[in-house]
DNA sequence: CTGAAAGCGCTTACAG
DNA sequence: CTGAAAGCGCTTACAG
């Protein structure tokens, strides 16, 4: 079944395609009668003719379509939200969103040079040079999530370093001195472990406490009971730990009751996501939000933007929330 | 910075485009000089060349891209997996995955319309009418999750009346005679449910067991804490619970707790996903695990054998397993 | 064994 | 105000 061109739509309305083309493309410095639209608008719509993406594509040497760059580690429980929201916010403009799991590394560079995307939005970072090669083509490139500075053009969302730092500030507030950090054992996570980590780190220098003492997790029972051992024999003893995820915060929590610790009385206990699980927790934990949704619609503005070559709209101001819940 | 087109490569080479073409695509019933493709392979390799996916769609009438298109609720914690191991197994044939969150469903007919997808492949059911436009326009259309009979051709994955079904069919066999239903409130949800519990229902009846009592249950304590006490008030009482998945059973879990009802002693529990938070849960969450990654190759591999015009691949036999905790 | 040429479906100078 | 024509980069009959 061949599929309906401009050709077939310029046809039935007894125009050229020239015309065509500039009656759906709302083409600007171009004057056409009314009547001539209506009819061809209304033909376009009545054979149902969609214009070929490869043959525009080819023509304007740019594709509608927006390459999302995902690192091999899980980017945690809303990466789906966080696409979807991106999606919408792109499809607005007839974007889509094609995506790239940079597992198979070696094909990323191919596969940017063969789809021309309008604009590529990386979750993990890229080389300086692959960057380079990109801009060059003409394409926008969308920096990662661990930017050192999220306010600097190229980049998006919340800073990871602040995720710590409000983690470290909601328990020092509460009065504690001497701070934990659970850290994920996946050594993919390392970077935004890192961040988040000198997070915590920096609040905890600031307000004149020792450094905070860093114990690996596994999410498992036995691991995280040793961590908290680890913790309370520390001298002087860690009171509070920051956990970089809910699930390790949650793993804390399993932990501390196997070492006969109570929460939050002589262990208080922060995440970071608010997944489902946190407020079921016994005791609840307390969590850092992060607004998804908007971290998603702002990077889909921050992409319609830079597609534009207009300046970066400006951040939203409350991304992060300390859910505050019995485990602190 | 114009690009690098086969046309550089030939005349780099001192061939023609044809040969190029032929070469790089290793066209079958063409002879070429062994010396001759070394050199244009070479000389392709060195340009760093890579054909442009719009002139070959244009050319062929059909891209290199495949469709996914997701429903608009949570696909789950691991649809990140799923997608991940999709993309990689589509990357062993040059395919790459276009993401299309069916929220706007109005463009989904426009979009396959407009970039020609090699296959569409469904995690939300489309209308008939849908699916066989796309079938005309000769692209592969492969099932949803929920088709009834997961075995006929296009489509895939576990059948969730499956999922269900080993549910009860632990509960049973742990001398269980009386089971409850915990249902998500999500009404997006309703499609997923309502096959699980099926499979919850159907494994009752075949045992001569009354039909599982169903109570929807959100989130949060003071909802699954009422949901508990229902089970146990009814006559006979309730004393093993399937939770639609693990986020709902970790709220019977709590539930149970603030009713005051031992677990698994006076009411047990199972899950679906094992999620991280599953074993970490007091008690430690029984559950049902899927292979999501293998699921995904198996989906992956089902597409290629769709595109080769090949039956589908049987489907590989331990998808699900139940993990056995202290919840039962 | 290799090349010249047509054509996929668009958009956009250019001519009228 | 509208149309004829060129050309984007490929692949593939067809000719030699």
């Amino acid at each position: 079944m061949r599929s309906i061109t401009s050709a077939d739509v310029a046809r039935e309305s007894g125009v050229s395609r020239t015309t065509v083309s500039y009656v759906l493309n709302d083409t600007a410095g171009v004057t056409i009668s009314p009547a001539t639209r209506v009819r061809v608008r209304e033909t376009a719509q009545r054979l149902g003719y969609t214009p070929s993406a490869a043959a525009r594509a080819l023509r304007t040497g740019r594709s509608d379509l927006v390459l999302a760059v995902l690192p091999d580690w899980p980017l945690g429980p809303s990466l789906d939200t966080l696409l979807e929201h991106l999606a919408a916010t792109l499809a607005e403009r007839d974007l889509s969103l094609l995506v790239h799991h940079s597992r198979s590394r070696r094909s990323l560079s191919e596969l940017w040079r063969a789809v021309t995307p309008r604009a590529v939005v990386g979750f993990t970072a890229f080389s300086p040079a692959e960057r380079a090669a990109m801009e060059r083509a003409g394409i926008q490139v969308l920096g990662t999530m661990l930017e050192a500075d999220p306010t600097q053009p190229g980049s998006f969302s919340v800073s990871q370093r602040e995720v710590g730092r409000r983690q470290a500030r909601h328990l020092v507030e509460r009065g504690h001195r001497r701070l934990g950090y659970a850290a994920p054992t996946d050594p993919r996570l390392a970077d935004f472990h890192d961040r988040r980590l000198t997070g915590v780190a920096e609040e905890c220098a600031e307000r004149g406490l020792p450094e905070p003492l860093v114990v690996a997790v596994e999410l498992e029972v036995a691991s995280a009971g040793a961590a908290v051992r680890t913790w309370r024999a520390a001298a002087p003893p860690v009171t509070a730990v920051a956990a970089y995820n809910d699930d390790v915060a949650l793993a804390v929590l399993a932990g501390a009751r196997a070492a006969g610790a109570a929460v939050p009385q002589e262990l208080a206990v922060v995440g970071v996501d608010d997944v489902p699980a946190a407020r079921l927790a016994s005791p609840p934990l307390t969590t850092v939000w992060q607004s998804l949704a908007e971290q998603a619609h702002h990077l889909g503005v921050t992409v319609l933007a830079a597609l534009d070559g207009e300046p970066a709209p400006p951040r939203p101001a409350d991304l992060l929330e300390v859910v505050v819940r019995s485990s602190t």
